[in-house]
DNA sequence: ACTATTTCCTGGATGC
DNA sequence: TGCATCCAGGAAATAG
């Protein structure tokens, strides 16, 4: 409580926006967005842009896989959105990953269309499901042979106990294994410094040497942040799938990301900066051991 | 078997 | 004003 009136109090210097990265939370948020305002439509037709696309599967394959199938359900696994479909009584999933500047928009098909637009999925109300991403790190991708769930621990799922064995042995820094996907799905740049940040622990610290006692920290710090992050982001969830830019979805302070040079926000030491594994990471080197 | 580094990609910010 | 350069980062590919 004390950190949200510091918060406020705290004058807006330059207002760089942060620029909206969809990791759990964020995906979390849009795939409920989704499985409110498309669930049970069907896609009646699907256009892929030509150009180097963002696919996984064959442009084909994700057509013939789409068009004609109801959308029975839309979930999140890890970082992907996944849309269970219905084809003719077997079943399929369409699977999108956002990258980084991904997005997936419900849009009504006289809207104008968006540059970076990349796959269009024409509904039977005739509203259409749009992916854009300018920078092409999205991908979006179809199965049909086995049920999609994300190579890694769900985060907000796991035990302490299995959490705990995810780390043992590993011989890098704890950021860099809470950035593998296949340890934890779902955790990025933002929420991985967020985390380390409120468990007390340095991201350089290798994972194999973090205590028992600091794992349930970073346990309980990890659960914390993902919850209050999608607590957050649920508020304007139809805003984000209708409109075009993601402003408002995730208004959540961050305590170390993006602010080197800043007080920390509980002991006043500057928040530092340095890159890990190609990443940059923040923390306070006062707050965090 | 692991871990570390490079690559992809574009827009916005910065520097000269 | 304009152009070059840097930076953001998820995950696959490549290197060690």
């Amino acid at each position: 409580m004390q950190i949200l009136s510091a918060i406020a109090a705290e004058p807006e210097e330059s207002t760089t926006a942060i620029p909206f990265m969809p990791e759990l939370p964020e995906v979390e948020t849009i795939a409920r967005g989704l499985q409110r305002q498309v669930a049970g439509e069907v896609i009646e037709s699907v256009w892929i842009g030509s150009k180097p696309e963002p696919l996984k599967s064959p442009a084909r394959l994700i057509a013939r896989t789409l068009e004609g199938a109801r959308i029975a359900q839309v979930r999140r696994a890890g970082k992907h959105i996944v849309f269970d479909l219905e084809a003719k009584g077997a079943a399929a999933q369409w699977i999108v990953h956002l990258g980084m500047t991904g997005r997936m928009l419900v849009a009504q098909n006289q809207d104008e269309i968006a540059k970076h637009t990349h796959a269009i999925a024409t509904l039977g109300s005739g509203r259409e499901l749009r992916f854009v991403d300018p920078r092409r790190f999205g991908r979006l991708e179809v199965r049909t042979a086995q049920k999609f769930e994300a190579p890694g621990q769900e985060p907000l799922k796991v035990t302490l106990e299995t959490f705990a064995q995810l780390f043992h042995g590993r011989k890098m820094p704890i950021k860099s294994a809470l950035l593998n996907q296949k340890l934890l799905a779902g955790i990025g740049n933002i929420y991985a410094d967020e985390s380390l940040f409120r468990a007390g622990i340095r991201p350089r610290r290798l994972a194999d040497r973090v205590t028992r006692a600091e794992l349930h920290r970073l346990y309980d710090a990890v659960q914390q942040v993902l919850s209050e992050a999608i607590a957050a982001g649920g508020s304007s969830i139809s805003d984000y799938v209708n409109a075009e830019g993601a402003e408002g979805l995730f208004q959540v302070q961050h305590r170390v990301y993006r602010r080197e040079g800043e007080p920390c926000l509980v002991c006043g030491s500057k928040i530092r900066r340095t890159v890990i594994a190609g990443r940059s990471s923040h923390w306070c080197a006062k707050c965090q051991k």
